[in-house]
DNA sequence: TTATATTAGTTAGATAACTAACTATAATGG
DNA sequence: CCATTATAGTTAGTTATCTAACTAATATAA
């Protein structure tokens, strides 16, 4: 490849991811509506899949998203009675967030909601070649997420 | 792969893309402001890459986006005298929609300030791997964009 | 030990996407 | 023909994200 395909070629990789993520995104909010969106199951999913219980920074770290973001996320699902929102005792500015009862059903029925859509990708795609761009994907998250923590001066 | 390693896995793969886009949406962003956003650089560049006039319902599907975003863009673009936006004569419901000369030469400041993005991730990243993957992701994309006609009843 | 800097979280306001509902025009079929 | 349906585009309102600016608490260092 020339340097000139070389950089189509990633505009046009990037145009691809972008509109894979609005395909998919638009499908997983509407499996999961009206108790949940996407956003809101990821993180209950946390819960479950990395860690019982975090912090609202934390939280914002993990899924590439600001503090205010998290915030109302967090504010949300507290209303819904998913999560509890205590505050720390060892450092006061802190708040620790765990997945309650209701939190982990909800869960629960958000992956039962979505296990269709990954039986019709099992069904209709390669599977196998999914598996395979796998970690090439993460290799360009990482190295996007290291870029930006540079540029930003390291926060 | 078992089908729940295969379940996980494609859930996975659409976590990894859909941080992949916000990071790299966000870091177009920054190098096109203030004069574009990446939607607007988006429509401007398919007026020089694909083709020279078009109808905001055309555009709007070439984006996978709806027409109410796509006639707010335009609308923004044509403000800025970027694009001009004219009634059809022979369908009067219909616009067309083409660039200016001040649309192109933004258009180019584009290129040239997304240029450099490209020139890290070449300098950082395997860009043949990259490529490699490129087929898997479009027939992916070809394949969510064809369901998803299907469920929402081939509009 | 006290002033300064950093970290955690929230509030306020902006923006860009969405859906639902509308107007206007064109195409279709009894 | 005329009534119905479909298409093109806009308007209005909602939502989820963002940035900037803020308060409160902790850590650092002069």
């Amino acid at each position: 490849m020339t340097p000139a395909e070389s950089s189509s070629m990633i505009f046009t990789l990037f145009n691809e991811i972008g509109i894979i993520n609005q395909l998919s995104t638009s499908r997983f909010a509407k499996v999961l509506a009206p108790d949940l969106n996407p956003s809101e199951f990821g993180v209950l999913n946390h819960f479950i899949r990395v860690r019982d219980r975090s912090s609202p920074s934390r939280l914002a770290k993990a899924f590439q998203m600001t503090k205010p973001s998290m915030t109302a996320i967090l504010a949300k699902l507290e209303r819904k009675g998913y999560v509890e929102i205590v505050g720390s005792a060892e450092d006061r500015r802190k708040k620790i967030v765990s997945i309650t009862k209701n939190g982990r059903e909800a869960r629960q029925r958000g992956v039962d909601a979505m296990a269709p859509l990954a039986e019709i990708l099992m069904a209709g795609q390669d599977v196998e070649a999914l598996a395979k761009i796998l970690p090439t994907l993460q290799a360009l998250r990482e190295f996007l997420d290291a870029e930006r923590n540079a540029v930003d001066g390291l926060s």
